[in-house]
DNA sequence: AGTGTGTTTATAAACAGGGGT
DNA sequence: GTACCCCTGTTTATAAACACA
């Protein structure tokens, strides 16, 4: 029935299609009904799991079928909080520290796992203080780079504090090459391209090559599987994996074809036409020159760049990301992928003609993103550790009954454009910011819609405009991890709080000072009022992006206590919430520490233009958090050293909130 | 050989390829060599000119094959320049002020017409002061609006000067309508949606009703032929209709479908999805809300909003353009376009599925159009005439000897970020702007490139950036009129001499007064240099967009002295060329009241989101005017009375340019 | 449950223009 | 010197996935 090869390939919410090289079929659709879009096919429901262990309340616990440490837990509608936890604690520590440690929240509701599920995947350090990952050698790293760690949480026991992060035991998100790129920096750039190019590439990619490929599980998806990351992520990836932060085309496209071997096996260049087509439209991405007018390189725009790479969105279970070039391909001179051979020997290489495969979802779901400002490269831009992206884990509120529905309130920290200057001193003296004023500067654009009252509740897709009458976000009931936050995986597509929050609540104006480097200023000729406020009215679900405990030291982020003034809930220290705890709100998970997925990160600066714009660029911080059920979770069980504080300490939110969500 | 169906609509530079509903052949491309995308097919000649009348320099002078008032010109390289001008010269007189009075000029290099030949139309009128289309009726009038006129330049003799435009004679380029739209303001907006649609609209296109669609010729268009715009530019048509320059998703869809009945014929509603897309893509599109946060009004951001409206870019050789709701469709309830109707009611009005056809090419060329400001509506945006766009009638330039090529400079004023706010006051003494300054502020965005020398040549399209290092824009030789300016009347694609240019040369810096409403500040965290200066190094024509002349008034923009600091040559008086007048450059036209085709003015707002995003704003003028050779131009000439002072003014220009270009 | 509206991504393609052969 | 081809870059069109009211 799908009437079109050239089927979009969506990031979000895959579902599942798999359908890959159909042929051109074109078949007439005339049984469309006029005026409306043809029915979405629906995919095939996935496969039954296959064993599955029944918890008191029906609570069942199986394995993954493709994730060797993952348990699906599938929660009936009537099942006790208790048992759910009970259940979880059995189950992680059933295995110990290497055992299967996370764990995808399914409702059972619907009468087993839907087809569509969309997982959230949680995947929160626990331990004391996180493992910071510094960027190669220790001379290199500027300023407290912040790293989440985002790792099968097998390097999250107490005794894995290794600042470098080199010997990550699972080989399928090896990041050992991490600190490789901030090496030899700047180097030989704008000369020998080709060579040069091998030479940061090998650089690079140099330790990656002892990855196995081979030695993945049955299910997992191939190297030559199509990548779940969009172009723009991809693009990002690319030119954020040099130290100089800018990339030619041909190096991106040899990056990515490194990088994603699916590309390399692509007979048609249509890849490499959307290659260009995002860079030329996405405002994100813009070209430089070199000084002599001859090699033009593509950039990410300081105040949009997030600083996204591979690593930070490495994904277990999809090899292609963590892949490698093989040493045939990085060493050897790449005039074939580059168009260095005669048009001849060009055209002998094509075969047939094979349409590209739809994205991969992810297979279940992802880990977070997280900015890791400067870890990997050697590059200007390094963000001091109050800009790093944190999360603030924080206390589940002391939830009264007023409100019946959206009641938790959670605020999305504006996108504080990114100062990649060196110049940009630290900020260890944060604690004085306010609080809403920092939003203000940065939404200069899609304001605050103080027009008309109500607004119409159409969003622009996870953009929430933190509007200056309500600074502070509320949370709807059962609005925050359907196929939301970290939506179902399909590639890099949430938001991620970047930067330190400000969290800027309504009230005192004094953040501006982290900000000014941003968007200070208001446009002439914008005019906010009568824009649609974005998410206003029907707004779901707002994460409270708080700053994360600081990797490897205290926390830069004291000055954080957001939604005080505006809420009754009391507001606890971080370091309270520095291992595992997430809390529901109502029926959904509320306050959470939520590493929101990439997909804003990529997707928010995309196609603005201006550095006000970084009012759009807010748009980054939207949580895809909007939906209506919680049926379907995906979260990340880090049973570090299976104390029963840790878990207790998850208890008490899951403990406080869950009771309504099941 | 083409495989896909799905092939996109390129308004600009129309190989005319007039292939429609071509059935989905998805033939596997296995011919193609890898990497390169598959070769454009060459689409068949132009038919042959009936009737070649030869003039001496065997200069042949045809009539178009399907606009009555054209002739083309074909003119040997080896044509003396006086020939030529013998040649128009006669063929002008030859039938009065009722006969042809419009020539497409074409380079016989190539061996006669050229099946991809791009023309270059000019409508310049050449009377005294050029009429003024006045909004309506003239208490609605707030400013001196400024209307270049574009139609078949009948009504450009010097007895036409009523002021009101009503009754010209060209039914195809019928334009009565213009001033029905200032009647009636916000009329019962929000309301009853349905029927004060269908009032607003019948109010809008009453007058269009005489239009006889029967009458055209045997080559034209038919009504339901794909019309020559973009989505973008029906968009920005549709919203700029209303007098609230608003409207609702649905009042979109049917005033397109009103006005180009091509989508009424539609069976698949993929053009509303494209609508849809476009709206939520382009960020000149936003969305508003109701007070009462029921309705969602699409609008156009003031700042990128350049007023175009349908009647400014009406090609008489389309049809569709002009036409007209017929009385059945526009009165009555609109239920079926508009979904009203059950979907089982839509369903059986689906037949037989059908394609959209490809964008018809415009027939031939198009009449540029200019923005009138609110002269179709009585909406608070209202440009004073200091704003107006304005083309700047130059003197040729002495050219001197020094640069063999290049040394035509020409400058391109930035886009003045458009303030629609009536408050904005005339500044009738704009003399005094200084040149370079303007620009800067306005150009925060891909700024001045100043990092290295050269730059990389590739430009994103149409944008120039006045670098601050070259404020004035040079000319290259045979580059002008190719393609360029005007394109191949494709559908909007060009840019517009919108508001007044301050065509600020480097040097002081006082034009901000009037660029304070678009984009006074530069943004904080932009980075201006390294961005690769569109255009830059190999930018080959730009215009000299001067104000032109008021049409109904004295010149509202004296201080238009551009060049002069930076060149040598003579800068005239601009009412020495209130009359037809252009002049070659070289072997291209040089400086022209060249109107550059609206393109840019759809284009260059449309991803642009930030205010002080105008620096993006302002690729809305780069010209598209780069192009190598001067093959074919489309030129009007209007003889408004025959006099030979007129044509002697015209001949001044040209005998001082043409010789080195033909 | 279905439709309409809105947001994004993917893909193909037209075309410009530089540079190489 | 020119024609042709490839590469890079810019836009537009179209389909589709998905959110959400
Ligand atoms: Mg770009
Ligand atoms: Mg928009």
């Amino acid at each position: 029935m799908r009437r079109s090869p050239r089927r979009p390939l969506i990031l979000k919410r895959r579902k599942l299609p798999f359908q890959l090289n159909d042929p051109p079929a074109n078949v007439v659709p005339s049984k469309e009904p006029y005026g409306r879009p043809p029915p979405t096919p629906t995919p095939p429901p996935n496969g039954p799991f296959p064993t599955a262990i029944v918890f008191p309340d029906g609570i069942q616990v199986v394995s993954h079928p493709t994730r060797p440490d993952t348990q699906v837990v599938v929660i009936p509608k009537t099942a006790d909080l208790q048992c759910v936890i009970g259940a979880l604690t059995a189950k992680g520590k059933e295995h110990g520290p290497n055992g299967p440690n996370k764990f995808i929240l399914l409702s059972g509701s619907s009468g087993g796992l839907e087809n569509d599920s969309h997982f959230v995947h949680l995947s929160e350090g626990d331990g004391p203080p996180p493992q910071r990952i510094t960027g190669g050698p220790p001379g290199n790293v500027k300023e407290e780079g912040v790293c989440l760690d985002i790792k099968p949480l097998t390097g999250l026991n107490p005794f894995n504090k290794d600042l470098d992060c080199s010997p990550l035991d699972d080989s399928l998100t090896n990041m050992q090459w991490l600190g490789r790129m901030s090496t030899d920096t700047e180097k030989s750039e704008g000369s020998k391209e080709n060579y040069s190019l091998s030479q940061q590439e090998s650089q690079e990619t140099s330790d990656s090559m002892v990855v196995e490929v081979e030695g993945g599980g049955e299910a997992k998806a191939t190297l030559s599987d199509r990548p779940p990351y969009s172009y723009m992520a991809m693009i990002q990836f690319a030119i954020n994996s040099r130290p100089g932060r800018r990339m030619t085309l041909k190096e991106i496209y040899n990056w990515i074809e490194d990088h994603f071997p699916f590309f390399q096996q692509q007979t048609k260049p249509g890849w490499k036409n959307s290659i260009r087509h995002n860079l030329s439209l996405h405002d994100m991405f813009t070209r430089e020159t070199s000084p002599d007018g001859k090699v033009s390189y593509w950039t990410i725009r300081p105040e949009t760049d997030r600083c996204l790479t591979l690593d930070q969105v490495v994904k277990p279970g999809y090899e292609g990301t963590v892949t490698l070039v093989p040493a045939s391909r990085s060493l050897v001179p790449r005039q074939e992928q580059t168009g260095m051979l005669s048009s001849s020997t060009r055209s002998v290489a094509r075969g047939c003609v094979r349409r590209m495969k739809p994205l991969l979802p992810r297979s279940d779901s992802y880990l977070v993103p997280f900015q890791l400002p400067a870890t990997t490269t050697t590059t200007s831009i390094f963000l001091p550790t109050s800009y790093s992206p944190q999360v603030q884990l924080r206390p589940a509120p002391q939830r009264t009954r007023d409100t019946p529905r959206a009641n938790k309130r959670v605020r999305i920290a504006p996108k504080v454009a990114h100062v990649d200057a060196p110049a940009v001193p630290l900020h260890p003296t944060a604690k004085e910011f306010k609080e809403e004023p920092a939003c203000v500067p940065l939404t200069p654009r899609r304001a605050p819609h103080q027009g008309g009252g109500g607004g119409s509740s159409r969003r622009k897709q996870r953009l929430v405009l933190p509007a200056h009458e309500e600074p502070v976000l509320l949370f709807q009931d059962s609005s925050f991890f359907d196929s939301g936050v970290a939506s179902d995986a399909s590639g890099l597509q949430d938001t991620q709080p970047e930067l330190s929050f400000k969290t800027p609540v309504k009230g005192s104006g004094s953040s501006s000072s982290l900000l000014a480097s941003s968007t200070p200023s208001k446009p002439a000729g914008w005019e906010p009022w009568k824009v649609t406020p974005l998410g206003k009215g029907t707004q779901r679900a707002m994460l409270d992006f708080s700053p994360i405990r600081t990797p490897s030291g205290p926390l830069h982020t004291p000055r954080h206590t957001p939604q005080q003034q505006q809420q009754q809930q009391q507001h606890l220290p971080l370091q309270d919430y520095s291992s595992f705890s997430f809390s529901f709100n109502g029926t959904s998970f509320t306050e959470l520490p939520l590493f929101s997925s990439p997909r804003e990160l990529l997707t928010a600066c995309g196609r603005d233009s201006s550095p006000v714009g970084a009012g759009r660029s807010l748009e980054g911080l939207m949580l895809d958090t909007m939906n209506d059920s919680l049926s379907k979770v995906l979260v990340d069980i880090s049973f570090s050293g299976l104390e029963d504080e840790d878990l207790g300490t998850a208890n008490i939110s899951w403990s406080e909130f869950i009771p309504q969500m099941l």
